[in-house]
DNA sequence: CTGTTAGCGCATTCAC
DNA sequence: GTGAATGCGCTAACAG
């Protein structure tokens, strides 16, 4: 059917190494030799076959990423830049949703005996500490995107100190009450996410620095979602002492808190300053104060990262910290 | 490092084709046999290796998806639908995602001789009549998704008839004075995309069988995103006879559409109603009256239909048309 | 520079 | 039921 290697050489007559060099662009192949090699290969129309080469040299140029809830915008970024960078460099990407404890589980578990990519992007979901010993052992390049793992490469952002950042901002602005909307945290332990808390840390971080008192009642925590976020606040914002600013633990969850303001008739940022955090397409649009870290970029650096450590087997864990930054936008204001 | 299938033969003190079939789960194993085998495969943690068993099977368990612009909820939720019906058949996915016509011409051609998949779904992109035929004569299996082409099997809805449905909504309302936001003339034809047009043609067509004189300057055109829809619709309101209707080609753009009407101080639907395509996540949301496409089940049944055809290849070109259906919310009324 | 050789790890024939 | 033999199409290491 198709034209094989052994084809071409017959028809160009010459040998099968020949034919490869030709394919690997060997400098050791005589312009001439090539020339006759090239057009056998346009006459019969010959395409290497991608599942031979990569049995005969081990490597695939796949990549695999494990990424939870496509859905979310700051997850389709990072996909973004993963799939660009991985582009560039001729690698394909395979990729697994996970919106499941036993499909993070099963996913997880399964890149030790996956030999059909060459490495593995793992994006938000943190392995566990038997986990990350599964996975030296099986020495698959594994690189982390959005989290980190001790021995593991990874390429974060400092969620604690971007907490602080936003929290910071609101009580320079003159706030006092500031409330909190974040991830649930039974979701948040099942799948292994830390990033909410990590921000609920840095939250409480500020507060303290400043010597707000934190108060329980002003800290909710739900399912991630715009609507959920806003059913919570809701509810933070009917108590006799409402809040006057709310840090929402990501952008989505901060529209959610948009809505519930205007649910209550609440002027932004007069009467409730709100921040979220990623920055997301659509925060810019919206006027949301956010904290912005460099999503796209994140999947790119991640990529790269892994192609490093594919490149070079015996290189040790790496990790990298992407800059954050507040950027101010029109959801927050000075107090009164 | 890894065992093979030869170490566990010798650790079982079994021959190479056992393995082979126990792996395989033929019945031509005697459960002693089997169990001995298994027990060895434990021992010497084996996993078979994917490429290797690719090679000699010629079957790759790997399907492609080419898509554009990940970042539009349409085409997420699809990509959902895709992975979540591979996954359960013990597929891979491998995703392109293209955002410029040179990519888009580049991923259709590099098809037919993309062997590291046993089949590709093209989503939103219809083939051109050249690319067709690269295609048939490539013979990889291909299934498009949410367009069609002459000869190709997909799985798509009636975006005209859909454009009416919307339209004659309108109509029955009340409304004469109905305007249209599509997607810009000049980025649907680089890209080949359709769906914006048919609808176009559905509205004209609901226009005309109502005997509503179709207004040139009703109809705006600009890049596909929520921002463009509402400035150009924004446009569109300040005519000195402003529509009283207007249906956006999709929700995005219906996104836009409300925000245009925010903008300007008018209450939807009392001045303006607003209909937009898809049913998309956040339209439920947002109250948004919307044509309604199954998205999730597009994906689902493009690989229902392409695994089809992968198994038995002399499978004529199917076509599958999904329903569609008016989903009546808050952002239509009456003419006031 | 070039042709030849030997596997890569498995599925799939066959004989037994 | 089971073991041994062949080859998938290519790369890599070798000899020339």
């Amino acid at each position: 059917m198709a034209a094989t290697i052994r084809d071409v050489a017959r028809q160009a007559g010459v040998g099968l190494g020949t034919v490869s060099r030709v394919l690997n662009n060997s400098p050791l192949v005589s312009p001439i030799t090539r020339n006759r090699v090239l057009t056998a290969i346009t006459e019969l129309r010959y395409s290497p076959s991608q599942i031979a080469r990569s049995f005969a040299s081990g490597k695939t140029f796949t990549v695999s990423a494990i990424a939870p809830f496509f859905t979310r915008p700051s997850v389709v970024e990072r996909l973004r830049g993963i799939e660009s960078q991985l582009t560039i460099s001729g690698y394909s990407l395979v990729v697994f949703n996970v919106e499941t404890v036993a499909r993070r589980d099963a996913c997880i578990r399964n890149i030790s005996c996956h030999d059909r990519s060459d490495g593995v992007l793992i994006m938000s979901l943190t392995p566990r500490e038997d986990e990350v010993l599964a996975l030296q052992e099986a020495g698959t390049p594994v690189v982390l995107i959005d989290t980190v793992a001790e021995g593991i490469s990874g390429v974060r952002i400092d969620d604690v100190y971007g907490g602080e950042l936003a929290v910071r901002h609101l009580i320079d602005l003159g706030h006092q009450r500031i409330g909190f909307a974040g991830d649930s945290i039974d979701e948040a332990r099942a799948f292994n996410f830390t990033s909410s808390r990590d921000r609920h840390i840095g939250y409480m971080r500020a507060l303290d620095a400043a010597g707000v008192v934190r108060r329980p009642e002003y800290q909710c925590y739900g399912v991630h979602g715009r609507f959920e976020a806003r059913i919570l606040t809701r509810n933070l914002l009917q108590l006799p002492e409402p809040p006057t600013a709310i840090f929402a633990a990501s952008d989505t969850q901060a529209m959610g808190v948009l809505e519930a303001a205007r649910d209550l008739g609440l002027r932004v940022p007069a009467d409730l300053s709100i921040i979220g955090f990623d920055d997301i397409d659509v925060a810019e649009y919206l006027g949301l104060t956010t904290v912005r870290q460099p999503l796209f970029m994140s999947g790119q650096r991640g990529v790269d990262l892994l192609l490093r450590i594919i490149g070079d087997e015996n290189l040790g864990p790496q990790s990298e910290v992407l800059p954050i930054e507040l950027v101010m936008r029109g959801t927050t204001g000075s107090i009164g």
